[in-house]
DNA sequence: TGTACATCAGTGAACGCGCGTTCACTGATGTAC
DNA sequence: TGTACATCAGTGAACGCGCGTTCACTGATGTAC
């Protein structure tokens, strides 16, 4: 049985390593130039092909875009879990914290990458379903984490107790996509961990954090950490 | 003594009447191309001028992404500080609580100036210094508010406490800029709420509640007050 | 194994569009005497 | 109040660049008999 990954002729062999190719420039030139200045032209000439040719590989500029968004959610979502993975099971906050740090790693390493998936929509182009499974894939470990821990007493006092119930009814779509798995106040309190590490992550990457955190990376490593603890503590983990 | 903000002659009210015409068409045009497809010639052609004829009121591209940044910084700084009048002076949770819904209802009306100031930066471009302080306006705010509440007990338990020494010397440039009037502890709490707050609303406007939270209007609104109360108590306003 | 045909990769030219910015110029508005 | 000059707004043409996408074509690679 022939294994379809691995494909049979010289010219479907080439074809893959030139699609990765053309790939590979296209993630190049969104580093250097942003989601808005990538061009098929421009990868066109990196590769030496003219420009009519990379159409045999590539429908359109927005498809190229679309397999980007997937391969940074893809290597994203993979630096994450291997992170994670290195963490004893039994450890939820550590996992939780290696998650965080991992997400941050992967975003300071590549950040065009990250605002495409994370920053301002591109005008005029619309994420079609493929990227639906990838993107989920951090916010899955997430979910992991949060289902093997304790569940957490019911939480009194200022900041726990149950969502209002309109908040209730507004997560419906989160809870039953997890099968009810998360409690209403862990829903509720994970997605707002969530956004606060997505959010804290493009402040420090779109220069929000100027005088207001000092810029040297050990000490925004430092205040990052901070927040992971804090994010743990909201989660019951730690 | 003739005031400057009314200038005298003729040619002069032209100038900024006409200058005032270019930057309405430029937010415009943003608000439907978003940053990357804000064109000197198109607000030419809106206006019915010659391209080379908005050169006489705007040095450049990028001058008129600067000045249409500062106003939006202070729109929203506006909008922010007339929602916060509102509220009796004696009650923080509610001040807070206003400030983070004028926040919230000004970006969804002016998303693309929203995905501008708090979005991905435009490549190539960097933020003059004369962006600095209206970007402040609601930080200021929110200072302001953290200021007048009673500084809560040294908190302890699991998610306050006193943040590492590390993250306290992180937080040097916020502390000094308030001159100390924050605690370490709230400096901490504080700007991990902004961070949440513009994550949030990010999260929303750019499409990364879909298939979390329910997309009615007004549960969207529900959830986001849900957040507001949970920070609240986070900042012991409450 | 050899040949005839079909498939595919890559070329080169073209279409039609957009952009930022400069420059010499005309004609109107303002200013100084 | 009237004239001479300086300032400014707006024009039109141009420079030089970029882009996405299509299309007819050549030549190489693969497939079926």
């Amino acid at each position: 049985m022939p294994d379809p990954s691995v494909p049979a002729t010289a010219r479907a062999r080439a074809r893959a390593e030139i699609t990765r190719e053309i790939v590979d420039a296209g993630r190049r030139h969104l580093a250097t130039d942003g989601a808005a200045g990538l061009s098929l032209r421009a990868v066109a000439r990196e590769l030496g092909m003219v420009s009519s040719a990379v159409y045999r590989y590539v429908a359109s500029r927005d498809d190229l875009l679309t397999r980007l968004i997937v391969e940074a959610y893809d290597a994203l979502g993979a630096a994450a879990e291997a992170g994670e993975a290195e963490v004893d099971r039994g450890d939820p906050a550590g996992r939780f914290a290696a998650v965080c740090a991992a997400l941050r790693g992967w975003a300071l390493d590549h950040p065009n990458e990250w605002a495409l998936i994370y920053g301002s929509p591109v005008p005029g182009y619309v994420a079609p379903p493929e990227t639906v499974a990838p993107a989920a894939r951090v916010a899955w470990l997430l979910i992991g984490i949060l289902r093997d821990a304790p569940r957490p007493p019911a939480r009194t006092g200022r900041a726990g107790g149950a969502p209002s119930r309109a908040a209730v009814a507004a997560l419906a779509p989160l809870r039953s996509s997890v099968s009810e798995a998360l409690s209403e106040d862990q829903a509720q309190a994970g997605l707002m961990v969530w956004a606060s590490l997505v959010g804290t992550v493009s402040f420090e990457l779109f220069g929000q954090l100027q005088n207001v955190v000092d810029d040297d990376p050990g000490l925004r490593t430092a205040f990052f950490d901070e927040c992971v603890r804090r994010w743990g503590a909201e989660l019951g983990l730690s």
